[in-house]
DNA sequence: CTGTTAGCGCCTTCAA
DNA sequence: TTGAAGGCGCTAACAG
């Protein structure tokens, strides 16, 4: 085995000697064009797999002076994230492009990130849930294209890719007023991408629900703990129902109320938001908001593909519908509200 | 700017050009090697920073026919996996290695996750959980220095850096009996990375408790709605006290126990596995078991780098010592068990 | 201390 | 149909 011994990996010239043909006809093979014979074709494909060869990305990608390659940025802990990324996995599986993962994370700050998606020469980057300032999007943007998934920016350099937020709170706050419900409490997601939409879709169905007095913005966040933090809040405003911002959230604040012996839905209804493994699993079974991540992705490959050439002309913005998933965590109010 | 209309990156060329040196003058400097004059130096500094070039890191990695990178194979919907590759970026930032990140998901098979990071010619990989077959990983520790996490396997070809599961079971199962349990059931993983272990570490402990016949084994896995699914067998055979594979499917079995009025602790104490952001969170405050990602991620590196030039000789097998964390999921069992 | 030269592994004309 | 030659952007060994 002269592979074991010599640890080298196979070049295409090791291939065009086995052959017995020169390294461009292993090329022409290799790549599937027209402008080889039969024979010769064999021959080459026999080589190539006695010595399981493969192209070297790095050469291949150099050499025609272009990657062919998108870089995806994405945040490690979050979980709709990874959701997105396999969804692009899939798209892209269609596509004549590769994926190139870079992860954010407290410890990998967002701008390290995309750079060395950048020292890569990707052809465009797609960013997941971006934090970053509308000035620095630009700066990348002149570089490269750059379409920004789960966050909204108004700039005509930069595509945009989401999930109407109005919307979708929407759909989750007329569930609940339709069962019922009047006291309805919205834990909110702070300054978190996506969250001041969804801010905004729950107080324009409250009002159009005639419930402007009962509007309730309590301080949340991602994660459990925001929820479970926001239990005591819910409690004391009395509400009957909660829209979340997220699902981990709610689940905290579910798990908050039970403990304190507030039932759910029974006591009362609380919906989520991105129909998350935590929603689906019945350990929850919970009332939530679903976004399209196939969609999502999709449209943003198909965006990336289309930039070529054509710089930043006017940005695009593509918003894909939500939708609500009704499970147990919503019922009709149980107790009349003050 | 003449780099918004003219989009190409710059390359060395340019920045040699605008310097007025050569173009391995410019290499010399950025690589930071003796061989500049201070006057020099502060030129090539000057242009590259006005043309804000940064390297191409194909023709980089291709041209020293080096990668100094490392592969990372993940499971996208694994947080523990994404705990562990925080770790490794963490501790790669001080090393001179890169990492590159290809995740394996339902769509995307661990085959080719790590083929697509031989492509790009990585010096060494790094399997997080892998579920590949011996064959498969011994071929691919032929062409290339392998580490797995997470998992073993008994090769002298591949290195191995895990947590010691069986003493990490003991450690939960031990921390029940000492409470006072014996009724102690297992919601064990099935064939996942790390079961075989957990399960025989639960055996011993409670062979080594005299608590033989009290041993429960009950089908589980790494979901919440393998917990979930659990509950019924767990009430039937009225155990007092569960360790479960992890935290996830333990917070599953613990929301099916609560729905049912089994409290928690109350009437079953449940010890979870990985100190996951759910066992953290104050929604759950799970007593679990620890395992020291930081140390993993590091060994693994460590490992690899060492194994530039010494070919798989005999591999090593490093094994991290657990640690229970008591939260309040457990507590002395209130009823007396048959 | 500087610049020239020859690769790295692949792709892509172009002529034979 | 085939092979030779040049280039992608960078590094590294070598003279000047």
């Amino acid at each position: 085995m002269d592979q074991a011994s010599d640890k080298r990996a196979a070049t295409i010239n090791d291939v065009a000697a086995r052959a017995g043909v020169s390294r461009a006809l292993v090329s022409i093979v290799l790549r599937g064009v027209p402008g080889a014979s039969d024979a010769n074709r064999a021959k080459v494909f026999q080589a190539a797999k006695d010595l399981s060869y493969r192209p070297d990305q790095r050469a291949r990608l150099l050499g025609r002076n272009r990657s062919t390659t998108f870089g995806v940025t994405f945040g490690l802990r979050d979980e709709t994230h990874g959701e997105l990324v396999e969804a692009l996995y899939r798209s892209s599986a269609l596509a004549d492009y590769e994926l190139m993962l870079s992860p954010v994370a407290p410890t990998r700050h967002e701008i390290d990130a995309t750079q060395s998606l950048l020292d890569y020469r990707c052809e465009g980057l797609i960013l997941i849930g971006s934090s970053l300032s509308k000035g620095e999007l630009e700066t990348l943007a002149d570089r490269v294209p750059v379409v920004l998934i789960t966050r909204t920016v108004h700039s005509d350099k930069i595509d945009v890719v989401r999930t109407d937020d109005i919307a979708g709170a929407r759909l989750a706050v007329d569930h609940l007023v339709q069962l019922g419900h009047r006291n309805i409490a919205h834990v909110h997601g702070g300054r978190v991408a996506g969250a001041a939409d969804r801010r905004t879709g729950y107080r324009q169905a409250m009002r159009q629900a005639g419930l402007d007095a009962h509007i309730t913005m309590i301080e949340g966040g991602r994660t459990e703990d925001d929820g479970w933090n926001a239990a005591q809040s819910v409690i004391a405003a009395g509400s009957t129902a909660v829209f979340a911002y997220n699902d981990q959230s709610a689940a905290g604040l579910i798990e908050h109320l039970r403990k304190a012996a507030v039932t759910v839905p029974g006591r009362v209804s609380v919906v989520g938001y991105d129909n998350s493994r935590l929603a689906r699993s019945p350990a929850f079974s919970m009332t939530t908001v679903a976004q399209d991540s196939d969609l999502l992705a999709q449209r943003a490959l198909e965006l990336l593909s289309s930039r070529r050439g054509t710089p930043h002309t006017d940005a695009e913005q593509v918003v894909a519908r939500p939708q609500l998933i009704t499970r147990s965590t919503t019922t009709t109010p149980k107790t009349s509200v003050r």
